[in-house]
DNA sequence: GTGATAATTGAGATTGAATCTCAATATCAA
DNA sequence: TTGATATTGAGATTCAATCTCAATTATCAC
């Protein structure tokens, strides 16, 4: 059983909650993804393979996914929330392109540090950070201008 | 006259667009507030003043702002939007306290430096950036549990 | 002035993501 | 098998935000 299985599995046993058929569709659906996706990109998904679905259920899901901390929301700007995988993935932050809308992950250890430092600074228990920089791709700059 | 009226005016001339009394009372009202508003709270309070606007100028208006670089837009997650003052206020990021919902603002030398390092690592033409800091704010802690 | 031209407004319609409702089903433990 | 509980989905609802368009207003050339 692959290991988001396990959780998701383990995650609605402990608060009684049923591992259904609908359930996993969403779980195996997301899990084959490896962008950042919406909700409606996984309705239409699940719809082109005929199986049973509905958009409730999708939501619901994918509610419960970043509850047991199989998934993440991350916040693009856009008009919709979008999310993406934590199991297998360390945390990282993103650019993003202005003109491509490509998203660029990084991680970078003296972020982290920094990001201690500032909450001791400002007397705050921080629990998570997200930082974006917005701005233009080495591809959409085309070698040229800068 | 003050200094945001004349940007706005400025910038209005500039694009063959009119100074006209709804953008006036939106202007007004916006830099009447010194924290982080949204667009209906805006237009509650012109209403209540029994001042003339419709939804639509508000949000007309707004745009405009951010345009011409008054106002910034700011995330925080919610269902809706929240604007701040740019003018005479330096860039800053934010820590959101989970509990109560406080939003407290802090610059930091370092990050700005940290995020030039980061786009040159990544080769990118980094623009602007936001970071956010969600945890428990101090008061929140209430001086006894850490 | 006068009229042509372009900008502006606002009431209300529309959009679209997300959430909610609730009757019909499914699941599970005893 | 039975009763308690969880689940589902079609469709309604919410709500911020945007759009429509006819009526109004400002601006400019003559
Ligand atoms: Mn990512
Ligand atoms: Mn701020
Ligand atoms: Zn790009
Ligand atoms: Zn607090």
């Amino acid at each position: 059983m692959r290991p988001e299985e396990r959780i998701f599995r383990n995650f609605l046993v402990s608060r009684d909650l049923r591992f259904t058929p609908e359930r996993e569709v969403v779980l195996q659906e997301a899990f084959q993804r490896h962008d950042h996706f919406e909700a409606e990109e996984l309705l239409s998904s699940i719809r082109k393979k005929r199986k049973r679905t509905s958009r409730a259920t999708i939501y619901r899901t994918l509610e419960l996914l970043v509850q047991c901390g199989l998934l993440e929301v991350v916040d693009f700007g856009g008009s919709s929330q979008h999310y993406e995988h934590v199991l297998g993935h360390q945390h990282h932050d993103h650019l993003v392109c202005e003109r491509c809308g490509r998203i660029i992950e990084f991680t970078h250890r003296k972020l982290e540090k920094l990001k201690e430092r500032i909450c001791q600074e400002m007397d705050f228990d921080g629990r998570f950070h997200t930082l974006k920089i917005f701005g233009i791709c080495e591809r959409c700059r085309g070698d040229s201008q800068r």
